[in-house]
DNA sequence: ACCGCACGATAAACCGCTTTACTAAAACGG
DNA sequence: CCGTTTTAGTAAAGCGGTTTATCGTGCGGT
């Protein structure tokens, strides 16, 4: 019942294990007639390498590893990382790879790496100086960062974060709002600062709103989840300290906020405007659909993934310029509306 | 710059290999003081087996893996394998295992699976007489399948299908539709008939729709992408042949077939009435929000990951009785309008 | 007839860890 | 005080491949 294995191919085939070795990896040392006995012998036998013993022995286990900063149900919940395995994937396809998604292993991302097979490391939005990176270092494994900070030992690519966050204000205060909200993307870790994404947006708006010269706006930290949206859109002061306009670091927490918001009986955008950030596909179909910044996600994947795979055949590479992200409006945002009518209520 | 081997423990701790590997996996074999100077050095050189090593040596990964029927980008674009990512990855965490994506490798699976160094496989709609099958079988790994058929080989974790799928067609019969088209999904690999799941769902519709003596309804292929419901509406005869009310075998279409209807000026659920399939978190936030069947995608993930770390642990485990499926009823559906008055144009 | 050289194939070391004997020393029982 | 367990630790044999260095052989050249 056990697996076949290298040394039942070359006693099968009358040859030495070195033989059927170099009728997989280095043809051309054997010659026609025996590498084609061996091949087809394996083939019957239904012989393939034992990855891990393939692994041991050259180093490589064709495998390249995602980390996930928290647990997989929480994190898969957000269409964002669907559509960077789709970026990621599509390389890993390209060149015969695996994807082996590394979460925290009892609540440690550091064991987790140490105990994954893998050539080379995709982090999610891990700052540079995570225990996490120094592992990953002290490893020797190649590895390139999506939505960090620029960081000296690992090439990261990143998108316009400020720019998008800044089109976003930007268009809420062209409409006229003059009391906006920013919903704030939660640490990606515990006991640790915003991430490098949500603090590069939340300057971008800030930026935007303090160059139009309006009122500092209210901040409320929101996970990213429609559950999330909807607590913070409750947490929010009523009656006319209500922010008109509103603006979500992902269209996740912006779907919650437009649900919470009309089954609180306010007709959204007329009496509240709201912006997501990232374009995910359901953002189009949303009730009403979402005005919200577009990055390339799965753009992101593709070029983290060619970097890495780079890095992993000895080149460097370094980090691209950061990504466009785009405005996209859609039907969620409008004029601000009169702040003295009185609002549809609670 | 080299990893950090047993064998560099060992000496700086004045023991033996055998000692160093004791202190990891059978504390007991060894001495309080040793054990602690072990541990003690290992820490302090970052020192962590190698994976691989470990691997060949034990025969067993730590990993799980998942075997995606089509490529990455395409089967990541459906919620419903986050959804699933969810559930299994519950069950990995709590117990200490990774999860390796396994697509086609050169458009093959087989050799995929070949390569793919897991303690176990996690298969998605294959029919039990998929070649990827008898590779699994002849490689003596468990697996568990999810959406196939009833196999003697290995246990499968389905829902009731032909159930919610009669209950979609009995909700749209009752509402007066008597002229329905079916959106069949199409099969999962090439050259392959339907899968399992859209041949039970196919035959739950049509039992219903005999059963209430209506017309034979008229099915279009249609994939899982908003994209590919688009078509499909598209593709549906026009003017008063229209069918009054559509049977989606995946939310993901419906959404496609909603958005295309509208754009072609109809008005859902009045002119037409869609049910979809899946109840993914987004059936709730669509425009109108989408009448579908319930089925419990993430309890799924986690019945089939059980079951399969069962199966890895030598314990023989069967399959559960068909999970059960709801009909939800949201606003995408109504009353079968007058099919003598005009539609609105196309 | 001899030398040198491709060519084809192989033996053996190695990758880094686990685990099965096996041994030396210490504890124990009578 | 001696034989018998226990205890603490080790040497060495795998696990299943890859790869370097080596070895016959048949062949052409002079």
């Amino acid at each position: 019942m056990s697996r076949v294995t290298i040394a039942d191919v070359a006693s099968a085939a009358g040859v030495s294990k070195t033989a059927v070795s170099f009728a997989f990896n280095n043809p051309e040392r054997l010659g026609q007639a025996t590498l084609e006995r061996v091949l087809g012998v394996a083939h019957d036998l239904g012989y393939a390498p034992h990855p891990a013993a393939r692994a041991l022995s050259t180093r490589r286990s064709g495998t390249i590893g995602v980390l996930i900063p928290q647990r997989l149900s929480t994190v898969f919940a957000n269409p964002f990382v669907s559509e960077l395995i789709q970026g990621l994937g599509e390389l890993c396809e390209e060149h015969d790879l695996a994807m082996l998604l590394v979460p925290p292993l009892d609540g440690s991302l550091e064991t987790a790496i140490r105990h994954a097979s893998v050539d080379g490391f995709i982090s999610l939005g891990l700052t540079p100086d995570d225990r996490a990176l120094e592992v990953i270092e002290s490893l020797g494994t190649p590895a390139v960062l999506i939505d960090s900070e620029d960081s000296s030992d690992h090439p990261v690519v990143n998108v316009d974060d400020a720019g998008g966050a800044a089109a976003a204000a930007n268009h809420l205060l062209a409409l006229g709002h003059r009391h906006v909200a920013i919903l704030v993307l939660p640490p990606a870790r515990a006991q640790m600062g915003y991430t490098p994404t949500a603090n590069r947006r939340l300057a971008g708006y800030n930026a935007a709103i303090e160059a139009a010269g309006a009122a500092p706006p209210l901040t409320v930290t929101a996970g990213i989840s429609v559950a999330a949206g909807m607590r913070a859109f409750d947490s929010l002061p009523n009656g006319r300290n209500r922010p008109t306009g509103l603006l979500a670091m992902s269209d996740m927490t912006a779907v919650g906020v437009l649900s919470a918001a009309q089954t609180a009986g306010l007709r959204v955008p007329i009496d509240l405007s709201v912006v997501g950030f990232d374009d995910l596909p359901l953002a189009a179909w949303t009730n009403p659909p979402l005005t919200t910044v577009r990055q390339p996600i799965v753009d992101k994947g593709r070029i983290a993934a060619r970097m890495l795979i780079e890095r992993m055949n000895g080149r460097a590479v370094d980090s691209p310029a950061p990504l466009k992200t785009t405005l996209v409006v859609r039907a969620s945002t409008s004029e601000a509306g009169n702040p003295d009518l009185p609002n549809a209520g609670r």
